[in-house]
DNA sequence: GTGATATTGAGAATCACAATCAACATGACC
DNA sequence: GGTCATGTTGATTGTGATTCTCAATATCAC
């Protein structure tokens, strides 16, 4: 994984590194550098933002993170398990759950309008922003928080 | 429509503002304002950049332009005719056009997808990357532009 | 016209992120 | 274990898109 990239670009490790990838993958899912950072420092001191997002990009090289971006205007990265599907998201407009979902009948019909239209498909962004269930169920009267 | 928004806010008209709408709607689609500041530029002196971004957001804002995120980091617009269908996009990779398509069934899959996960979608992105017919003829071994 | 108020423009501010560069850490080799 | 070439770090600066600030100016109602 990590550690064979590292070796095959004749890259070192460190300390820092160590700490930033565990810790995302610690995370979850759809972590904000933000987050990450603050998160990192709880555990390792002082870490500067810029290791933080060259080392988030190293892994994105290397395949292990995918970078995504919605509509909040920063990047996020998720886990990328190499058998993992293509997947999309599902956003909470309330409270800013995101959700994965696969579906291949979507992905289908996305092939085949692109074709109909003469282009192919290198890859795509779906997002379906709404309110999830808890978010409708306890927003009686809350308008949107 | 602009003149009435504009009426029942208490703003004001202005050469400027008259500018870029006008503008901005001989365009067409999928704006950036980079462009349509060079563009209302040549008819008009000289225009802030300011301006035209808040005359955007205005016009967003009374709904008669969409903005819109693709992945290159700047806002495009489009104008949003009262009675048009949500429609996404195919975004080419080699030359950067832009086509519309509306699908109903991909709409119909995203609500169930959205409804089975509890989910009520307010709205949603989708675009689809890839290589326009005429770069995929154009583009036997030139590699990636 | 006059005056209250909205708009403009230039530049500064912001925000996420990338680049710079001196100080420092790592690992291969002895 | 020590040395050295080379990669990494962190503080700071740069960047590009967008927003804010504020004095000067334009617009509209009267």
């Amino acid at each position: 994984m990590l550690g064979s990239f590292i070796a095959s670009r004749g890259l070192k490790h460190s300390r820092q590194r160590d700490a930033i990838v565990e810790t995302f993958f610690e995370m979850g899912g759809h972590v904000p550098i933000e987050e990450l950072v603050a998160r990192v420092r709880q555990r390792d001191g002082h870490i500067s933002v810029a290791t933080v997002y060259r080392t988030m990009k190293l892994l994105a090289e290397c395949g292990l993170a995918l970078p995504r971006q919605f509509g909040d205007g920063q990047t996020r990265y998720e886990p990328a398990s190499v058998d993992a599907h293509h997947h999309d998201h599902l956003i909470c407009t309330g409270c800013g759950a995101i959700v994965e979902f696969e579906n291949e009948d979507i992905e289908a019909l996305q092939l085949r309008v692109a074709r109909s239209h003469g282009f192919e498909v290198e890859s795509h962004k779906l997002e379906l922003y709404g309110r999830c269930a808890g978010c409708r169920a306890g927003a009686g009267a809350e308008g949107s928080p």
